[in-house]
RNA sequence: GACCCCUUCGUCUAUCGGUAAGGACUCAAGAUUUUCAUUCUUGCAAGAGGGGUUCGAUUCCCCUAGGGGUCGCCA
């Protein structure tokens, strides 16, 4: 068998939104399962709605994301160049065969006079398509239009009535009748080529073997396949993935929600757990397995596992998986990645904010959720009158006393003597443990609640640990 | 509207004709824990409907319904 090759072929108009960062990342996956080649494709053959800096951003986030190309614009390889823009000239030498072989012809319509035209064919009832005006102009005509500077169009001629039937690997045997394709238009006024014609072009000559697209392609497939046809070309293997969808079920848009893959980074999720839970939507393994890093799914993924239903994105499921990371991950991994929610000055001691990580990470979702736990060490927040009163009793000022007596000597990083201390503490003063804690990390942290008494300790220090006790004598 | 695709707990899903239909998330209850968080246990919860085929259908076929996608000089 011939080496797979597969392409991410995004259009740069915005950014990398979970769609497609689910396409790149099943093609990388099959690649990196197969031994193949992944391509990235940049497909800007949209003047109008190209974005500025979008083509860079999406590379740019692919590659934080550890979703890395064999080829690339960035990383040529034999088959460039690896931006359409870059690949006019081929374009229209395919079309201009296709026009010779009367497989596709000019066509001189305005927008207004198609718009006119579906219109009365919408009114009618018919089914919209391009009514072929311009399919049996005379050779005359066309010189004379084309001479007299008239925009023009090239079409693709579909066959009148065929039957056309493919293979999809995941949906498997697909037909339909090309009554339904419309005349494709393939090179557009401005004279660059659709996606329709591009991408068959480039596929062919990239020697793409698995194209794996969204489903939404699926209903211009014969399209496609005709154009192989028309070609003479060997088509690749169709892999139409299902769609990501919106809690409506609908499919998954920036109307309803946000979905660029750069706003969760910026919400504080971690790649890892993007990654895992993305590659769950559409894919699962035969046993219950959940938890994957990048290079076990690279290990596990297959085509064959690929479920036919669209999947709603579901935040709880995904943000369940981020505390998993935000917990498992290296700490200073998550040290890092935390950093830029903090205050400069609050990281300056790596050891401390270390320490603090480690009692925040187990109790956070978001990476924000850290630096927000982390106040308790920080700030002095007010204190809310309900806490005031159970810190400034008799007895909490009892132990309070009590408890900075014994600790003003030991070191912070004495857990054991720590732990033996408040034991003696509920021993000797004669009360509950409730009692005892309480008024303790009301005064170390301001609120009643927090990690245990060893942590908050040797983060805060014992000289800080005196002094906000002596705050409430 | 036409065509195509899809249909198991609320969500992601397992099941390759024979299961008490399993797991995970969420939620609820309980246990553990000085608090919070963790952890553990238990529980709630599903085969869209109707026909077939078969000794036996969630699984195969058909119909209906529902949902989705596509119908651009966007991808």
């Amino acid at each position: 068998m011939t080496k797979t090759r597969v392409r991410f072929a995004p259009s740069p108009t915005g950014f990398l939104h979970i769609g497609g960062l689910r396409t790149a990342l099943y093609n990388y996956l099959f690649a990196r399962h197969t031994g193949g080649d992944c391509i990235l494709r940049i497909e800007d053959t949209d003047q109008n709605r190209e974005v500025e800096g979008a083509a860079q951003n999406l590379i740019d986030t692919l590659h934080y994301m550890g979703i890395d190309f064999d080829e690339s614009p960035l990383k040529p390889g034999k088959h460039g160049p690896y931006i359409q823009s870059e690949r006019l000239d081929l374009y229209h030498k395919y079309a201009n065969y296709l026009l010779d072989a009367g497989h596709a012809y000019y066509c001189f319509c305005s927008s207004e006079t198609l718009q006119q035209m579906r219109e009365e064919q919408q009114a009618k009832g018919e089914f919209v398509k391009y009514d072929r005006r311009c399919l049996n102009l005379s050779t005359a005509e066309i010189e004379n239009n084309l001479a007299a500077g008239i925009p023009y169009v090239i079409r693709l001629r579909m066959p009148d009535d065929r039957i056309f039937a493919f293979e999809d690997e995941v949906r498997g045997h697909v037909e339909m009748n090309s009554f339904q394709s419309d005349d494709q238009v393939l090179i557009k006024s401005d004279g660059f080529p659709t996606y329709h014609l591009a991408a068959i072009i480039d596929d062919h000559f990239m020697k793409i073997s698995h194209v794996i697209r969204g489903e939404e392609w699926l209903s211009s497939t014969p399209k496609h396949i005709w154009l192989y046809e028309c070609f003479g070309w060997e088509p690749p293997i169709w892999v139409h993935l299902p769609l990501i969808l919106n809690p409506d079920r609908s499919k998954l848009s920036k109307r309803m929600n946000d979905v660029s893959v750069e706003s969760y980074l910026n919400k504080g999720y971690l790649k890892e757990a993007l990654l895992n839970f993305v590659a769950l939507l559409g894919w699962h393994p035969a046993d219950d397995r959940e938890l994957y890093s990048l290079d076990e799914l690279c290990e596990s993924f297959s085509l064959e596992r690929v479920n036919k239903s669209g999947a709603v994105f579901d935040l709880t499921k995904l943000d369940w998986m981020n505390r998993h990371y935000l917990r498992t991950l290296p700490l200073e991994v998550i040290a890092e990645r935390a950093a830029s929610w903090f205050q400069p000055q609050d990281i300056v001691d790596q050891s401390r904010y270390h320490k603090i990580i480690a009692a925040a990470r187990e109790r956070s979702t978001l990476l924000p959720d850290l630096a927000e736990y982390a106040r308790m060490f920080f700030a002095s927040d007010p204190i809310s009158d309900d806490n005031i009163e159970i810190v400034s009793s008799d007895d909490s000022r009892k132990v309070l006393a009590w408890f900075k007596e014994q600790i003003k000597d030991i070191s912070a990083e004495d857990a054991e003597k720590i732990l033996e201390i408040t034991k003696t503490g509920i021993k000797e003063l004669g009360i509950k443990g409730k009692a005892f804690y309480m008024p303790l990390r009301i005064a170390l942290l301001g609120q009643p609640h927090g990690p245990d008494l060893p942590t908050i300790i040797s983060i805060l220090g014992v000289e800080e640990s005196c002094r906000r006790i002596e705050h409430y004598l």
